[in-house]
DNA sequence: TGAGTCACG
DNA sequence: ACGTACGTGACTCAC
């Protein structure tokens, strides 16, 4: 006997979207139903081996039960826009896995699960749902699962014991709910008679028909209700009848559970993050390397043997470093991987016989390493005494480039839903290079890996070794001084507070401001907490001296706690320099971003904390910082993207661009703008390159929306190629659900076709500006490298330090200041040929706040 | 661990 | 009508 497994898809998804936790993608996608669908689909696959499974969905048409009564159902409320939004999303799925579906106008997934349940021969039907409904279905050839609290709870129903568990047997359940009705279905019943008495009825008369063939037998009141709803009675019941004869068409052989699945099931619970379901088991061999996974079970540690086999014959091999052991693994004629211990010698292999087989693989220039984290492998490497010479391919930028999610990367995640287990990432390493290469290629990402991206690893390991010098001694003037503001900015705030209270602590300080002495306040938030944000503040600082207390505080609180004691573990007390980590695969617009600290948000727009900068000097007599950065090169690209004549020309020309903008938008001569005027329009070129809206540009320049609308419209209507530009971006990213910039470099934007008004602007704003911030990236990249390898041409021994997006730091040798000021300027201003010239800046200084 | 705040481009 | 600027990382508090 076959059996046959029937889902009722709109009941399961409901319970399941109403039993797990809310789940989101990082862009905010809701997933939570279709995760708790899947892992119990998977569940019951597993538990059942069934040898078909279908999944009956209902339709939004009206049924017959609509046309019968026009009450039916009329109380449900709409699903939760959460909630339907992944009935989508799960039928995607489903048909990516090779489920059947069915579903058929007129008819509810009831009807079709009754109506398929004897359809096919000698087979079983088990049907799983989280409605009652279904009781009526259960008989000798079908069990009924009812979905309990939780999804992945099931009471199974059969023939057997449906009597025991319920109460009374199939056959009644449609007169049960003829007598006593059904809320949720809005199935009227009989007025006044509940289950209590309905079962009562059905146990003393065994059906609706019983039940009015001796109403002479029944208490007067009852008799009364009985009598008067009899036509209600009978609807009901019909109502309640699932039909079992809808015509259908269903090929059996349509029906099959196909497992495991394919890569596109794979592909689409990574894009969901359903990470947890990325068994190996769950999916098809395909194009995976299986002999390093034999190999790694058959030979998990490495004998001299094993380790002078590998080194002879592996001239491509991948390699991964994990906990202080080493895998390896290769793909040549003999394929193998193994495993090196470095501190605890295994197999017979010694330290020494460790180092010396790293050695003799990094350190050959004739052989291919690929890695996950190319980097920090060469640091690890560099900490050890061994040099990383061959050549590497780095699968942590192949995925970066190919496949963002945005998501944290490391390596074991990256490794759920491959065939390696933990004990060999070498191999999952492998698996994903081999995967990831093609899709670099097809979307045509290689040039951008191989010039750009592979390259750049290199120089930023040599930045991040060489460190920036920081003075420590001029730090602990610096300390000194913020403490004494601090403390004199905390008593006067406690002075005019008269109670002491935490003053960094957002919820105290919101009650002493706007309770206690009762500062006016826009209420914010959920639960009713109070923003004391500096925003906010500033306009309140005539209202009370305690504000600009509070400020002042805050302040120098941020420098200290951030700059100065944040810092010092960090600095190296023999060389007084900090090494950063430059992230190269973290940004979704193709940035980087430093931390260990963080050297791309040291303090320069206010002129005290910009005080700062001098703590970071050069390294020391005989040596200069020079400092480039890079004017306005996303306006720049902005006017080179777009084509725009106005803009193009007044770059060629050297005009300046804000003041151009404001008498474009204050309909002035260029001579006769105003510096608050001139202000306003670099706010609004600002507010272009972030996707503006009238909103956010009001807020920033404090005036009202409207106005902040004006000017939007006048920027538009003077540079309509601008306006076109942007909305060919939003229409490219609704249309094809990604964004590129000038080297090819992708942004997938899932949020742009949201159904949810503030997901989808977000997303419309996202691919307004990817373009412009991310080709600046590409571009500083492309100098970065064409500098790095200048330099090294050069036999310069000036060296690159710092990015910041658009800025670079050069500690540079005072006899070679000239020449690196050249190449500096000379490189970023030839890294791309635009539409309009590419200009840097540069300046040099014995500190980063001279050099700026 | 998440929210609030604030430093940068 | 909806409720907002784009991209990061670090520190602090409070759960």
């Amino acid at each position: 006997m076959k059996k046959l497994v029937l889902i009722d898809g709109n009941s399961l998804l409901n319970r399941a979207f109403y039993a797990t936790r809310l789940l989101t993608t990082k862009s905010g996608m809701p997933t939570n139903a279709v995760f708790g669908f899947v892992k119990l689909l998977l569940k019951i696959v597993s538990d059942q081996q069934p040898d078909r499974l279908i999944v009956a969905f209902d339709l939004k048409a009206p049924t017959f039960r609509h046309k019968m009564y026009d009450g039916y159902k009329a109380t449900r409320k709409p699903m939760p826009d959460d909630l339907a939004v992944q009935v989508g999303t799960l039928k995607a799925l489903l048909r990516s896995m090779n489920i059947a579906m069915c579903e058929k106008e007129g008819f509810e997934a009831d009807d079709i699960i009754g109506t398929l349940s004897h359809k096919f021969e000698d087979t079983k039907s088990i049907v799983i749902t989280g409605d009652r409904d279904a009781y009526q279905l259960v008989d000798e050839r079908t069990d009924v699962y009812l979905t309990k609290t939780g999804v992945s709870e099931l009471l199974k129903l059969d023939k057997d014991n449906f009597y025991a568990s319920v109460g009374y047997r199939p056959e009644q359940v449609t007169d049960l709910k003829a007598l006593m009705g059904d809320s949720s279905d809005n199935i009227p019943g009989v007025a006044g008679v509940g289950e209590k008495t309905a079962t009562a009825l059905l146990a003393q008369y065994g059906t609706l028909d019983g039940v009015y063939g001796h109403l002479a037998e029944v208490s007067p009141t009852l008799r009364a209700k009985l009598e008067r709803d009899k036509d209600l009675a009978y609807l009901s019941k019909r109502l309640a009848t699932i039909d079992r004869d809808v015509p259908l068409d269903v090929n059996e052989e349509d029906c099959l559970v196909r497992m495991p699945f394919s890569e596109e099931v794979r592909t689409q619970f990574i894009q969901l993050e359903f990470t947890s379901l990325l068994k190996p088991e769950l999916f098809a061999e395909g194009d995976r390397p299986a002999a390093p996974v034999q190999a790694v079970r058959a030979e998990p540690l490495a004998t001299e043997d094993a380790l002078a086999a590998f080194a002879q014959s592996a001239s491509v091999f991948s390699a991964a470093y994990l906990n202080g052991t080493w895998s390896f693994s290769a793909d040549g004629e003999t394929e193998r991987a193994l495993t090196v211990r470095r501190t605890l010698i295994d197999g017979g292999v010694s330290a020494d016989q460790a180092e010396g087989f790293l050695r003799s693989l990094f350190e050959d220039e004739a052989r291919t390493a690929v890695v996950y984290g190319y980097k920090d492998m060469r640091h690890a490497l560099a900490r050890e005494g061994i040099a990383f010479r061959a050549k590497a391919e780095d699968v942590s930028i192949l995925k970066y480039l190919v496949d963002y999610t945005g998501k944290d990367d490391d390596l074991l995640l990256a490794l759920q839903g491959t065939p390696c287990g933990s004990e060999a990432p070498a191999c999952g390493v492998w698996y994903l290079y081999g995967a990831l290469l093609p899709r670099l290629q097809e979307e045509g990402l290689a040039p951008l890996y191989r010039d750009v991206e592979l390259p750049l690893a290199d120089v930023l390991f040599s930045m991040e070794e060489s460190g920036v010098k920081v003075d420590t001694a001029a730090s602990a003037l610096f300390e000194k001084r913020y403490r004494d503001e601090i403390a004199a900015a905390a008593e006067a705030v406690y002075a005019a507070a008269g109670e002491r209270f935490n003053i960094n602590s957002p919820l105290q300080l919101g009650n002493i401001l706007f309770e206690k002495l009762g500062l006016p306040a826009p209420k914010k938030g959920k639960r009713g907490a109070y923003s004391t944000s500096a925003d906010i503040l500033e306009k309140l600082a005539g209202e009370h001296e305690i504000v600009r207390d509070v400020l002042r505080c805050r302040h120098y609180q941020k420098l200290l706690s951030t700059y100065i004691d944040g810092f010092k573990p960090l600095i190296d007390k023999k060389t007084g320099l900090v090494h950063t980590t430059f992230n190269q695969v973290q940004t979704s617009t193709g940035r980087l971003s430093s931390a260990n600290p963080n050297l791309q948000n040291i303090p320069v727009r206010d002129d005290d904390g910009r005080e700062l900068r001098k703590l970071f000097v050069a390294r020391g007599e005989g040596r200069v910082l020079v400092d480039a950065d890079y004017s306005q090169i996303e306006l720049r690209l902005l006017a080179h993207f777009s084509g725009c004549k106005e803009l193009i020309e007044a770059y060629n020309a050297g005009q300046d661009i804000h003041a151009l903008t404001a008498s474009q938008v204050f309909g002035v001569p260029i001579g006769s703008v105003t510096p608050a005027q001139r202000r306003a329009a670099k706010a609004v070129n600002f507010g272009i390159i972030y996707g503006i809206s009238d909103f956010g540009l009001a807020s920033n320049l404090h005036i009202p929306a409207k106005e902040a609308g004006e000017y939007i419209r006048r920027y538009f209507e003077r540079y309509s190629d601008v306006k076109k530009y942007m909305d060919e971006n939003v229409a490219h990213a609704h249309k094809y659900g990604y964004v590129s910039t000038l080297l090819g470099r992708k942004r997938v934007i899932r949020e742009i076709n949201s159904s949810n008004f503030n997901i989808r602007s977000f997303g419309e704003r996202a691919a307004m500006n990817m373009p412009l911030q991310g080709s600046s990236a590409d571009i500083i990249k492309v100098a970065m490298v064409n500098i790095h390898r200048r330099m090294k041409e050069e036999k310069l021994r000036s060296q690159l330090i710092l990015q910041v997006h658009d800025e670079l730091l050069i500690d540079a040798f005072e006899e070679e200041k000239d020449r690196v000021t050249e190449i500096l300027r000379y490189e970023m201003e030839h890294a791309a040929a635009l539409r309009v010239p590419l200009v840097a800046e540069v300046h040099c200084g014995k500190n980063w706040y001279e050099a700026k």
